[in-house]
RNA sequence: CGAGUCGGCCGGACGGUCGCGGCAGGGCCUGCAUCUCGGUGCAGGCCCGGUCGAGGAAAGUCCGGGCUCCACAGGGCAGGGUGGUCGGUAACACCGACCCGGGGUGACCCGCGGGAAAGUGCCACAGAGAACAGACCGCCUGCUGCACCUUCGGGUGCGGCAGGUAAGGGUGAAACGGUGGUGUAAGAGACCACCAGCGCCCGGGGUGACCCGGGCGGCUCGGCAAACCCCACCCGGAGCAAGGUCGAAAGGAAGCCCGUCGCUCCGGCGACGAGCUUCUGCCCGAGCGUUCGAGGGCUGCCCGCCCGAGCUCGGGGGUGGACCGCACGAGCCCGUCGGCAACGGCGGGCCCAGAUGGAUGACCGUCACCCGGGCCUUCGGGCCCGGGGACAGAACCCGGCUUAUGGGCCGACUCGCCCC
């Protein structure tokens, strides 16, 4: 698991983020994030949950994918503004990826989904963004 | 040495960097309470080390239990399960020993192993005939047609009609006991001896299934019960998403159902939206009733029975969390005693995962193991390069069963050949 004040644990947090989150994919994986308010001075720390279903494999298979991606996550979601809500899913063919692949994928689409944020104009917060991809994916 | 049978075990090791969950503890800080003003207790935050952290199947969810809630006087019907005997166990459909039947030279293996003279039903194909059966070929007898032979009585061959016959051929998983004999026109359990099988009786052994020996009888009387069925014995229902606690008081708890979406062990579960109902507490109004008993329960049904002072109707509001259960148990290890064994008694030691978007790990290195190739070799092996490591992830907990599984280790026993 991931520290507990990173953790998504409501059911209606993960709807709530794939519904309303923006969204990049990548062969591996699909990546789903949701800004927080930037007015929010007390907002707590960005929070991140992972979603592997049963396509991508057996339960063995699915708990070492949610592993390789726990870890890979656990780096980069210290670097997300707070209030950030982010959740992984992990694509099928993650079933036969390693670390490495993984990492580089949800690299690339944290990236790609954070930069978007930037430049939208609903996002005011874009300033308080990195420009290196970050939100690691808890599971 | 070579074939083979059975049983048990392991399910990589070590290290480095980073990280997660549980438990107990220490230090510092804050708040509250108490105070003999040193301190103590409770709650929260930060830090520090300590310790434990997936499997033999955690799996399939097929049996059996614990535990929880609901129900329960008793009986019957229906329904489900089990099926050699004795034993083990909390219990079982599991385990052990034994019995019976079958297979193997043997170690040993296999058996869904009650009843088919209680009834119903079904036995395909082949075959002449398949369940109180059947005459295709064959065999035999009588009558008869034709041909030939004749010592004129008849005989032989080929065929037809009627009848006898289950010994032989042939079909089949199975053909109405087997072998030998008497008998006969030919035959037949028609009769005789022995054997097999069936039933009954007697004696002996065993807790028992059953086994051993003897006698008598009629002469033989198939299979399927995982077809219905009969017999004996056992079985209340739902399940940790069980169930409980707390805060909140015109409050609380729970259920049903529709639509969309997601998940799913395909039984269901969850989210959002809409609707309905019940229980408890409360307020208002009306009615019925307390032995002349309102009303309720027996959860598949019936008989029958029980509880019982309250009950019925109308009107009035809302749908989320935390915690407990939740890990010390039919527990594991060692010794000893009883038992063929399964297992049990006693003594000592040990604490061994408890998550909840769900921890038990991520990455790297070294060694060991297996496979392939190459080089060297004192033939024991050594070195180098490349590749491989399965099946599978706890979710209330145990006991089993079944299924999956790369590779490796240990023990007992059997048969054959050779040597001493």
């Amino acid at each position: 698991m991931l520290p507990p004040e990173h953790r998504l644990r409501r059911r209606t947090e993960f709807t709530d983020v794939v519904r309303r989150g923006r969204r990049a994919s990548r062969p591996l994986l699909t990546v789903h994030l949701l800004a927080g308010d930037p007015a929010d001075v007390a907002a707590e720390p960005a929070r991140a949950g992972l979603v592997v279903s049963k396509a991508v494999g057996g339960s063995v298979v699915r708990h070492q994918v949610s592993r390789r991606l726990r870890h890979q996550l656990r780096d980069l979601v210290d670097a997300l503004p707070a209030g950030t809500r982010l959740v992984v899913r992990a694509a099928p063919a993650a079933g036969t990826a390693d670390s490495a692949s993984l990492g580089a994928d949800l690299r690339a689409a944290l990236d790609r989904v954070t930069r978007a944020g930037s430049v939208t104009p609903t996002s005011t917060s874009a300033s308080a963004a990195p420009s290196r991809p970050a939100g690691p994916m808890p599971r």
